[in-house]
This record gives C-alpha cells, structure tokens and sequence, in this order.
DNA sequence: GTATGATTCAAACGTTCGTTTGAATCATGG
DNA sequence: CCATGATTCAAACGAACGTTTGAATCATAC
C-alpha cells in the first residue's frame, strides 16, 4: 500500500487538474498519470467522473461551510439582543473561504481555484451541488444582512449578497485583469492586503444607501 | 446563399454553446449542427476552434471597449480641470458591459455569459486575449481611480477594480446563488434594478477609506 | 495454507473529437 | 458558355474519451 492510498491520491490530482482546465477539459486519463494510478481506479473508488468532481467539492467545501455556519450560529444568537454588523456577517462569510484548502502540505490555490470555478461551469452540472453545499447557508447570510439593513428590501439584500460572492470568487480564484499588464503594483502574494481590502469593499458596499426608490417593496 | 450567411450563423450558434458549455464543452459538431452548416465550414471561414472563440470575443467585445474608450476620453479630457467622480468612472465601465449584446434581435444574455466565463477558461488560452482586449482599457481605468482617489496606493486602487470587475462578470453572468433557493426573491429579469444596485455597491466600495495602513507606500 | 473480498491492472468497447482531404457545387466575370 | 476561385460537402484520419470487463494481485481472517 502506498504511502497515501489511491484514493486521495487521485482526489489531489483531480482537484489540482479541474482548477486549470474545468470539468470536460480534464481527462480522466490525465488525473490518473498525474496520481499514478491505474485508469480504472477511478470508476472503482468514485464511479464516475461526476461523482469525482462532487466529492471533491464537498471534501472541501463542507469544512468552511461548517465554520461559516458556527459564526452564523453564534451570531444569530446575539442577534435576539441587537442586530448583527455588517462587519461580523462579512467576517463570518469571508473568512472560512480565504483560508480554504491552506494547510501544512499545501497553500490551497488549486483549491480555491477549483471552488471558484464551479461558477463557470454548466449549470445542470453544477447547480445541484452549489444549491446542496451553499443553498442553507445563503439563505442565512441574507436574513443575517436583513437584520442588519432592515431598510433594504429581501431582493437588494439578495442582489447585494450576490455582488459580494462574486468579488470573493474573483478572488480566490485569483483572475486579474490589471495585473496582465506589465506596470501593474498589485503583489498577489500579499494575501492579507488583498483579503482585507476585499473585506473593506464589500462592507462599504453593503451599507450603501439603499439604490432602490422602493426598497421596501418586495418585503 | 442562405438569408444569414455561413459565417454569421456559426458565430451565432457557438457564442451561445461557447457559454453554456465552455470552451472544452462544446463540439464543434454542436456549433454546426445548431448552425445547419457543415462541419468543414468551421475550418473553412475559421482555420480552428480556437480562433473562432477569439474571433467571437473580438466581435462582442471590441464595441463595448471602443464605447469605454470614448467615455474615457472624455473624462480624462476633463481631468485636466478637476478630478473625474467615481461615479462616472464606474458608469463608463459598467454601462457599456450591461448592455453587450442587446439588439433588436437579440435580449444578448449568451454573449454576456460568453464574457464573463472567459475569465473561468484555462489561462494560457485565455490570458492572450484579455490582454489584448483589456489591458489597455484597465489601465486606463485604474488610472483615472487614482485621481479620484488620491489617497490610495496604485496597488489598492488595482485591487478594488478587480472586485469592481469581480462584481461585474457576475452579474452579466448571471450565476446566482441565492436565487438556487425557493424563496428568493430576486427577479433576474428586472435589469435595471439590478444594475443600478450593482453601480451604487461598487461606488461605494470604492469610495470606502484607505484599507492599508500604508495605502501610500506603493508609489 | 486457503478462501474471500478488495483493489489494481491492461485491454477493449463504442463513441466522440478536431482536423484534413478531395470532390462537388456555387458564384462571378469575361 | 467557360474558367476560376470561393464555398460546401461527405468521408476519413488519428487521436482521445469515459466506461466496462475479466484477470491478476493484494490484504486479511481463519
């Protein structure tokens, strides 16, 4: 037996190989090579490619989203005395998925990569998994926001939400368009400055004023 | 000879496939299939795949970057007399992009989607043409944030124009997570709320104060 | 050592892919 | 009408794909 067993072995290679190249760019023959495992092995352990890409989003999706829901917890149940801040709410959303996939082995940028570009891929293939690890979840940091931003209707709150979700997946996918050009100052090694200054952003642009004349219409 | 020409209806029929199935998703036998031409045809007008996803996106795009480039023009023309807004400069970034597409033809939602999932497509064959068709303009736009946010570093203004475009590419994408749930209450059809919400979050994530300590020290 | 289930292996299956090829057809000008 | 280049066509090439198959090997318990 090797000293990591097949099956992790193919779930690194697999993750690392769907992060570049998505789902139908990635063959199965190529994740094998590059875990040095027998083709077949594959439909032993995961049964198929699909299922391959869904085990490995939830092996490390499933992590953050139990964090993201303890600070939810934990901030739900101040929220009966005062409302939450804008502040805590970002902080419990964005903290769990910057840290995602870091760890003594490995500084995660595959992993995020991968998490972020579940966005870009066919939506029957995916809307099932993203509904299954982040449907529960969503629904929370919107009421949470709601509590904080009463003035702003459920669908600005919705939309607002979504704004910030994708500076994330920006993020942690780490596609610039700026820094494609040779002048560019932005280090992306400088992963606080990028992480806080991200935090910054979102939480001025969640308490903007509200843009709907009628915000209070949908409610 | 056909009422819409070989070429165009190739173009058609592989920006909307191109954006639901991604680069590596989409056959071409799909594309001329959908198109009712013949398969030589793609290599024909188009020497490969490849080039016909550039030729696609250099069709979409250049418009929109021309429209930015005018309206850049002019606020940089009066720059000379006092700092550009915030405002205007994220008007003439987003407003442009909003409205790709649209046509009498056309309500332009697949060839926003083909925008957006570009930045998810293996970088070595994307990266060459987001150079091409946006480096110039970024750093454009960077700049003009820079006079109207003096306070801050080159590299922070970098970095909040990539949440901007962040924020924008999922919007035009429209990949939503909150509405994956039955009771959500965004109406993805209501574009003009949706945009003018995603304007006010972006100003004024722009607008926050200084996130480094040393936001001056880049320059 | 033997039996059994787990795991890995190499080969194959049937399908699909982008690209190429040479012939057929079309469009146009003289 | 003929010549010529443009365009379209059907077939084929060589490669690659996910999945399946049955045999071989491994691991473990008795």
């Amino acid at each position: 037996m090797r000293e990591k067993d097949t099956k992790e072995r193919i779930l690194d290679a697999a993750e690392r190989i769907f992060a570049e190249r998505g789902f139908a760019g990635t063959s199965l023959r190529a994740v094998t090579s590059a875990a040095d495992v027998n083709l077949a092995a594959v439909h032993y352990h995961f049964g198929s490619k699909e299922a391959l890409l869904q085990e490995i989003l939830h092996r490390r999706v499933a992590p953050i989203n139990q964090e993201r829901a303890k600070r939810l917890d934990r901030i739900e149940a101040r929220a009966a005395e005062e409302p939450p801040s804008v502040e805590e709410i970002v902080a419990a959303f964005l903290e769990p998925a910057v840290q995602l996939g870091d760890g003594p082995e490995s500084d995660g940028r595959a992993v995020r990569a991968l998490a972020a570009r579940i966005y870009g891929e066919p939506r029957e293939l995916v809307e099932p998994m993203i509904r299954e690890e982040f449907g529960d979840l969503s629904r929370r940091f919107v009421a949470l926001l709601g509590r904080a931003r009463p003035e702003l209707s459920r669908s600005e709150i919705e939309s607002r939400f979504q704004f910030a979700v994708g500076v994330l997946i920006f993020v942690i996918a780490e596609r610039y368009v700026s820094n494609l050009t040779p002048d560019s100052e932005l280090d992306l090694n400088d992963r606080e400055a990028i992480v806080r200054r991200m935090s910054a952003f979102i939480v001025h642009g969640l308490c903007a004023p509200p843009a709907d004349a009628r915000s209070r219409g949908g409610s």
